[in-house]
DNA sequence: TCTGATTATTCAGTATCTCTAAATCTAGCA
DNA sequence: TGCTAGATTTAGAGATACTGAATAATCAGA
């Protein structure tokens, strides 16, 4: 089982390739090895290493000065082409490291995305535009589910009751919650609340709302959900039931729709989700920084 | 002056980036480093050493089993391509050092390529369609020029009385030389022929012509000159002078010229001629052997 | 032809790199 | 918890690549 036994490829370097393009681009290699920054005696040796891998003799020597030999110019034009290649993605990892570049995969709640934070995304997607950013919609299940799975780099959700492993999350901020009742019903006290229209079963902010009448002394049954507010909106102004959400946003506000208790009757505390020990990635770093708002991207 | 002063570029190398696309393609680290014979600690760390020379982290951890960044990708396609492209001068220049394929640049004086050797070369030629051969038919003097300067790999040539430095020659063939006159003036003994027409001054040919006619104890004085040989045969018809060449080709044969003697007067020798410490060049080498009568060309 | 200047290569020694082998760590599983 | 398999870390041997010095080769000019 000899290691070349696979008659596997030859193990060339970027930099022996380097060399056989300065040496090509030079008149002399005293000058060549000058311009790489190396002595003439390295340039030798990398060159004659390079040959060795190859398996032809690349250059003649005439007289005092080597030249290609004709054959070569196929081994010079690959070493173009890949130092060229090479050059390109080194520079695309420089824009990836400084996070001026990259893609981030972005899951929010519809709130956030909508509302509290999209006036950040888009500054953040107007000042970076080389930044690739895909954004997610979701509940906040889905998107912890995708976080941990890759699908995701960055998520921002309510917070759940347990952390899940593998996740950290930074505070973001807090929204009310207010009970909504249908109009002339909003007078009973707690323990006559309801019935409920909410969130379905396993959404966060369910959760939250469950606590919190809990806290407040009230029932909750609940006799439709969906995952969208605007839908259970409707609901109360159809006078299916009550229901627990933050403050509208200002176009809806209002219509057939009343507040029980100038008091919200819990907070849902929103969070910038990440995968523990992730790597660095800094386009990513800056969308968390913009998103809890310690960001300053100008 | 710090050796990365430059921002010059990582240097990577061929077998790391053969890790990557391996360790991409497989579903465990394992399997790929099996596939590459070698170990798994090889494996892991040489790809720790091309994330740290490309400036990125590419792999990130889940559980059991390494999986690839999406930021990855980039550097994926880059190895994809840098590895085929390897692959594919690995290959060329296994057919180069092979001699089934490169490019031979053939000089030859006239009659060899149009007569003595015209065959073997169509035979070379047919039996290796890989090969380039580019022909270069002159006097023998450019193509000793031409062989010295590296603007022709192989040639053909009149021997000349002194070798030149950094050229080595392997005999042919002699080719006989014969006294023609014109019509009525065959009958003259040697010390009365002339004049003569021949090749220029500096001929290799004119110089063993000189040498013959010498020995033979005939004058050498010149009216005319000419490189072709149709052209002197012209002349001697015209009645302008006598000359001396190789027999003529079948189709030419005694219109109005005829042999003084039976005997020729001197012969001239055709010599292969290669640059002296050549690098190995299977292709040409097959080509000399060939034109030497060695070859064996199936 | 000799000499000096310039260029390229070879050589010796050191530093770095990369591998194997063994030990250690980790996650998944009974 | 212990077990197993995969992945990584560690230590040391061997390969590799560099620098600096010595050597060889070429060209220009006396």
């Amino acid at each position: 089982m000899s290691k070349t036994g696979l008659q596997s490829l030859p193990n060339l370097t970027v930099q022996q390739l380097e060399y056989l393009v300065a040496a090509t681009d030079h008149s002399t290699r005293a000058a060549a090895a000058a311009s790489l920054g190396v002595t003439p005696s390295a340039l030798t040796q990398g060159l004659a290493e390079l040959e060795r891998r190859v398996g032809l003799t690349l250059f003649e020597r005439h007289g005092r000065h080597t030249q290609l030999r004709h054959q070569a110019t196929e081994v010079l034009n690959h070493a173009r082409r890949v130092v060229a290649e090479t050059r390109d993605l080194a520079r695309w990892a420089a824009s990836q490291r400084s996070g001026s570049a990259g893609v981030v995969r972005l899951g929010t709640i519809d709130a956030v995305a909508v509302q509290h934070r999209a006036e950040a995304i888009r500054a953040f997607h107007a000042n970076r535009p080389e930044v690739d950013l895909h954004l997610t919609v979701a509940p906040s299940g889905s998107l912890l589910e995708g976080l941990v799975s890759g699908d995701l780099d960055l998520i921002v959700c309510v917070e759940p009751v347990t952390t899940p492993e593998g996740v950290v999350f930074t505070p973001c901020f807090a929204e009310p919650l207010h009970v909504y009742a249908p109009e002339g019903e909003l007078r009973r006290p707690p323990h006559r609340w309801g019935p409920w229209v909410t969130f379905p079963a396993g959404s966060h902010t369910r959760a939250v709302i469950a606590a919190g009448l809990a806290r407040a002394g009230a029932p909750f049954d609940v006799v439709a959900e969906s995952n969208q507010p605007e839908v259970l909106r409707e609901m109360v102004r159809l006078g299916l039931g009550w229901t627990v959400l933050p403050p509208p946003t200002g176009t809806m506000s209002g219509s057939g729709m009343v507040t029980a208790r100038a008091e919200p009757v819990a907070h849902r505390h929103l969070v910038v989700g990440r995968r523990e020990g992730s790597p660095p990635d800094p386009a990513a770093d800056a969308l968390a920084a913009v998103l809890i708002g310690t960001g300053t991207d100008r």
